[in-house]
DNA sequence: CCAGTCCCG
């Protein structure tokens, strides 16, 4: 441990950033006088007060008026304020209650979580005590509850951008507002970019983008950019910092800490004796790690005597919705909570009582190589800004503590925020969401963030070798426009789109659905053995995705229930959610009129479904090399093998296989494939001539 | 030995 602290300051604390900043006005400079008070806002602590006194108890209800008043004169209003402000509930109240729907319009918000969605939707209905679905709505990806009365509309943003195809202008609504901007994901990035541009059409429609940094320079500068039209060049800020943040010190291990596990308890925190009170939240970089981990610390237990017990709380998306809420159970006296999560408990999940943060300076993170398009699951440093987010979940009930397993001089090192996920990602999908919008000029587009050059044609190259684009780059009419309309990435729609041809639409329909899954086996570390058992019963030899229809077939002929799931290790919530998206993915072949065809017990049964398969993953193919290792055609990438493969099982390795997925080094999901099927289906996308390993 | 980030339609 050094010497070197940094002390996070309360709110009040920092005059100049914050208490001064009320509500900024571009045009005429009348002010309004915020007169922000430093209360501050701890997790929930009115639950005993009626909803109404809750309600105006919240921080953002000082700010009521201002809001209302920035709504009439302003079309962009930017609001920045902390998690527990209350401005995901209140505002759409307040807007409400002041005549925003009289005109039948809709108060839209949008959410990066379903989750989120549903339960303010929930919230609200309670406050306005009425029936979710009535006055208080929500729309998800697999239903909702709406009706002729809704007046306040929750609901994802991926709804919002669908929304948008159909109804360009958004004439449903008066107001929509952007939650957790400062996210930027792909989806509130495009949003926020559609929503300027249709400013201009539409004069009266309001925009509120929903913050929880003070980044809100960036964001109104880029609504008020002058790009001819000064129409759009109206914007207020609302800052209202007051949330729940309490002082966090910051320390540093010496060096980087190699093992997370033994560092954290022994070296960096004594989690036992030197702290009073307050539970612990360790951020890792995986699931694998976060269970070795809980190992660990019931190891450490065992040996522990006369001082605190510890209670081992893993946090992980793929955990049930139970085994997640153990995490927020309140701790008997005398026992201390040890969260171990990743970063689901940056965004997803917000657990109460922490006064202790380890942070391991990593993060797992899906990131494109721009050059190969291939997408790959990486462990990257964090930002600072991420840091930091990571450090405040310390602070929220009371003063904190965080321990950084990195030096100041390596913190120093990190890049100052990170990178939008659209300057990181595929483009295709993006180019597909804007060209259906009628972005004619996708290359030219007003992104909040631009994307890269490299990038940007990638995605092109493989829309155009998929058949979605034309030498123009104009949608195409049949198989272009049908793939923006399916909710799959590009490849796997052009897959399901050329099932019919191929005469196994119905295992590829099952096959896709379980590759929107994450994990398709359990293998607890407890019964690994056993799990790797039945796991090798399912897999078939020609690949993974066969072993997964493989699984979902079984799934089905045993009842679909957790009692199997459970006995042959299979991730039941996951099975749930395949079943979902496949029934919705039928709807659409309806729709499409394409035919639901089974090449079971035919010959070449296996064949047809694998060359279908790489009808849409022609671009992720590789070679087995000398070395052991796969190698992408133009030798741009080599990559092992994941140790969970099906093929692993087999005595030869294939010579070629298509892959779809990447983690880290190796290939996961693979499919054995004959090299002759990718110049038959892929005649223009491989150089084939000068391929030498073609010939 | 290699290693189940997180979400959206």
């Amino acid at each position: 441990m050094t010497d070197s602290r940094i002390v996070f300051k309360k709110p009040s604390d920092d005059i100049d950033t914050v208490t001064t900043t009320v509500l900024e006005e571009r045009e005429d400079g009348g002010n309004i006088d915020g007169g922000i008070t430093s209360s501050i806002a701890v997790f929930n602590p009115y639950y005993t007060m009626s909803i109404q006194k809750q309600r105006s108890m919240l921080p953002i209800s000082k700010y009521k008026m201002q809001v209302l008043y920035a709504m009439e004169r302003f079309r962009t209003v930017i609001i920045v304020g902390e998690t527990g402000s209350g401005k995901s509930t209140q505002v759409p109240q307040f807007l409400m209650e002041s005549g925003w729907c009289s005109d039948r319009r809709l108060i839209g918000i949008t959410q990066p979580r379903r989750v989120a969605a549903v339960t303010l939707a929930t919230r609200v209905a309670d406050e306005q005590l009425c029936r979710l679905g009535t006055k208080v709505g929500f729309v998800v990806r697999f239903g909702g509850v709406t009706s002729d009365e809704t007046m306040i509309q929750y609901m994802t943003d991926g709804i919002l951008l669908r929304e948008m195809s159909s109804d360009p202008l958004l004439l449903r609504y008066s107001v929509v507002m952007v939650d957790e901007a400062h996210e930027r994901s792909v989806n509130t990035d495009l949003l926020l970019a559609l929503l300027r541009r249709l400013q201009k059409v539409r004069q009266d429609l309001r925009v509120i983008v929903s913050s929880a940094t003070l980044d809100a320079a960036y964001f109104r500068q880029f609504f008020e950019l002058n790009d001819g039209d000064d129409a759009t060049k109206d914007t207020a800020v609302i800052v209202s910092v007051e949330g729940s943040t309490y002082p966090v010190d910051i320390f540093y291990a010496e060096k980087p800490v190699p093992s997370y596990a033994k560092a954290a308890l022994t070296t960096t925190i004594d989690i036992h004796t030197k702290h009073p009170s307050g539970d612990i939240l360790i951020f890792l970089t995986g699931q694998d790690e976060v269970e070795a981990f809980c190992i660990d610390l019931k190891e450490q237990t065992r040996k522990l005597k006369n001082c605190d017990k510890l209670w081992i709380v893993p946090l992980y998306g793929g955990l049930s919705q139970k085994e997640q809420l153990r995490a927020f159970d309140s701790t008997p006296f005398g026992t201390r909570k040890v969260v171990v999560a990743t970063n689901i408990a940056e965004t997803s999940v917000t657990i109460p009582g922490i006064s202790y943060v380890i942070d391991c300076g990593f993060v797992k993170m899906r990131i494109a190589d721009p050059n190969n398009g291939i997408e790959t699951l990486m462990i990257v440093p964090i930002s600072q800004a991420a840091a930091d987010q990571r450090a405040g979940r310390a602070g929220r009930v009371r003063p904190g503590k965080c321990y950084r397993l990195y030096p100041e001089t390596e913190f120093k090192k990190l890049l100052f925020a990170t990178v939008p996920e659209i300057q990181r990602c595929h483009l295709a999908p993006v180019i597909l969401q804007l060209k259906t919008l009628g972005v004619s000029n996708v290359v030219r587009f007003h992104y909040l963030a631009r994307p890269r050059v490299k990038s940007m044609a990638n995605g092109f190259d493989l829309l155009h070798a998929l058949g979605a684009v034309d030498d123009e780059g104009a949608l195409t009419n049949n198989l272009g426009t049908k793939m923006c309309t399916l909710p799959l990435p590009p490849m796997h729609a052009k897959v399901l789109l050329s099932s019919e041809k191929f005469g196994c639409s119905e295992e590829i329909l099952t096959i896709l659905a379980m590759m929107q899954i994450q994990e398709v086996f359990n293998l607890p570390r407890n019964a690994k053995h056993e799990a790797e058992l039945t796991k090798r019963e399912f897999s078939v030899a020609e690949g993974d995705h066969l072993t997964m229809l493989n699984v979902y077939t079984a799934f089905c002929a045993n009842g679909k229930t957790s009692k199997w799931c459970n006995q042959f290790h299979v991730n039941y919530k996951g099975l749930l959610r395949a079943q979902n998206i496949r029934d919705q993915l039928i709807a659409y072949l309806k729709k499409y009129k394409i035919k639901l065809i089974s090449c079971k017990g035919l010959i070449g049964e296996t064949e047809k479904i694998r060359r279908c398969l790489l009808s849409g993953f022609f671009t992720n193919v590789a070679r087995y090399g000398h070395d052991g290792c796969y190698h992408t055609i133009y030798e741009t990438s080599k990559f092992n093998v994941y140790k969970g493969s099906s093929i692993m099982y087999r005595s030869e390795m294939p010579k070629w296989v298509l892959f779809t997925d990447v983690l880290q080094n190796s290939i996961r999901d693979l499919s054995e494939i004959d090299p002759e099927w990718i110049q038959e289906l892929a005649p223009n996308f491989y150089e084939y001539g000068s391929v030498r390993i073609l010939i």
